[in-house]
DNA sequence: GGCGGTGCGTTCGAAATCGAACGCGAAGGC
DNA sequence: GCCTTCGCGTTCGATTTCGAACGCACCGCC
């Protein structure tokens, strides 16, 4: 990603490196480039949703909403995925809400759009049917993974997760966000991320967290973190599987 | 389902059934009836997927194996669908094993055929991939319960899918089984299930599940049945969607 | 330079769940 | 009819997590 940023014309984005140069020539013009501002809401529980954004930078989550108001993360989006999966399974309308976690930019496409270009393009069927996959064998680990693990391992994963799509040591990330993120109490998040502090594994203060020994940090993980990496290599490649967490 | 007991060329899975004539009548001739023994592993985690079952009664359970060795309850199949979702979405592995846990029978087709006629038939493409996205917001739903619900109405959750998949309102079910459908320890479930069955909505004895309250345990359960049961109806339309859970 | 909001450390009692064990009774095999 | 196995009730202490609260330090704002 280094050499990228100094070309504005590189895919970022690891689902569009993915394609064939002829299926992304044609769908390049539809693509228009946005901005994901940090806390914004990208299609609310329950809602519509207008179009597939293919991050370039920044984190996006999905948050199921239970019937007490609370919500639930079960899964993220970053530079290696989409939002608007509804869209590439022939629905129009999602049960989770979408929220940005870490500002960022991406390319945006209309659903009508994207409906064509899906038909257009035996590539781009395969490439997203195998992304749905990925993205479903994450989540399906998020299920088992928040049942059996403890907080403090469910933390470093999370960590990881968010390390892999900020693109640098140190990024945005306050206990509040972390304990939503793993469906427990602000309290039960300080005190796992002061075990791994104590541990040398991070620094934070004031919503800003650092990773500073990042295979401390995997070694304390659940193997959560690296099963669904190794999914997303194997169904979409080493080379689009940019850090999927 | 009451008359095509009477009938044994009917059709009693939801998908299937879902299927305009002309593409069910030239998937059929592809398809075998085979049995769904109790216990029987249909393919194991990790493992390759040779084919695509559609359940005609029974019930499938897909299970997560954590680095522990111990396994999690993720989803569910009956004949509401199909197992072997890799298939549907272009890869032939599978994270989890899908296991029988009550016993049925299904209709078989094996992975090169299944292939063929997913490519020949758009209305069988566009129905799967629906009935993929519906089942991906049951583990959706599955990973926000299990961290956040308590396991009572977890319980009665489980219980009440079980119920739609059985066809009666007596059915096989040991406590040791549901202990690992939620996730939790066998004692926990005795007390829940003590808990239900003092209030009348259950009885249960050596390995034999009744429903005696259909009502009261689905009020007993927490809403993630109900939403579950609604995106099926939503996405596979109320004919198809024959008690998904 | 005072002031309010935010992020975090920390505490506490209560509740849920764990993990392991023991015993009992019914079912099924011999 | 005996015996083993299985399913379940139950107990216990230990651990985790909850849920709510308080206080403090830092930051941005005026």
């Amino acid at each position: 990603m280094a050499h990228s940023d100094h070309n504005p014309s590189a895919v970022r984005n690891g689902l569009l490196a993915a394609l064939p140069p002829e299926d992304l020539a044609r769908l390049r013009p539809r693509l228009q480039p946005v901005e994901l501002p940090f806390d914004k809401t990208l299609f609310p529980a329950d809602g519509a949703v207008e179009a597939v954004l293919f991050p370039e930078s920044g984190m996006v989550s999905l948050l199921a909403t239970l019937d007490d108001g609370e919500q639930v993360e079960v899964g993220v989006v970053g530079r290696e995925g989409l939002v608007g999966l509804p869209l590439v399974l022939g629905d129009d309308r999602s049960l989770v809400e979408a929220k940005v976690q870490q500002e960022g930019t991406a390319l945006r496409i209309g659903a009508a759009a994207f409906r064509d270009e899906m038909e257009a393009s035996a590539a781009l069927r395969g490439l997203l049917k195998r992304y749905a996959l990925a993205f479903h064998a994450q989540v399906t680990l998020t299920a088992a993974c928040n049942t059996r693990h403890p907080i403090e391992q469910r933390l470093a994963r999370w960590l990881l997760i968010a390390h892999d799509r900020a693109g640098a040591d140190e990024f945005p990330m306050t206990h509040e966000f972390l304990s939503v993120m793993l469906g427990v109490r602000r309290p039960g998040v300080s005190l796992a991320a002061g075990v791994l502090q104590k541990a040398g594994l991070v620094r934070y203060a004031r919503g800003r967290m650092e990773v500073t020994d990042r295979p401390g940090l995997e070694a304390s993980s659940c193997e959560c973190y690296h099963v669904a990496r190794r999914e997303f290599a194997r169904l979409l490649g080493a080379g689009a599987a940019q850090k999927p967490g």
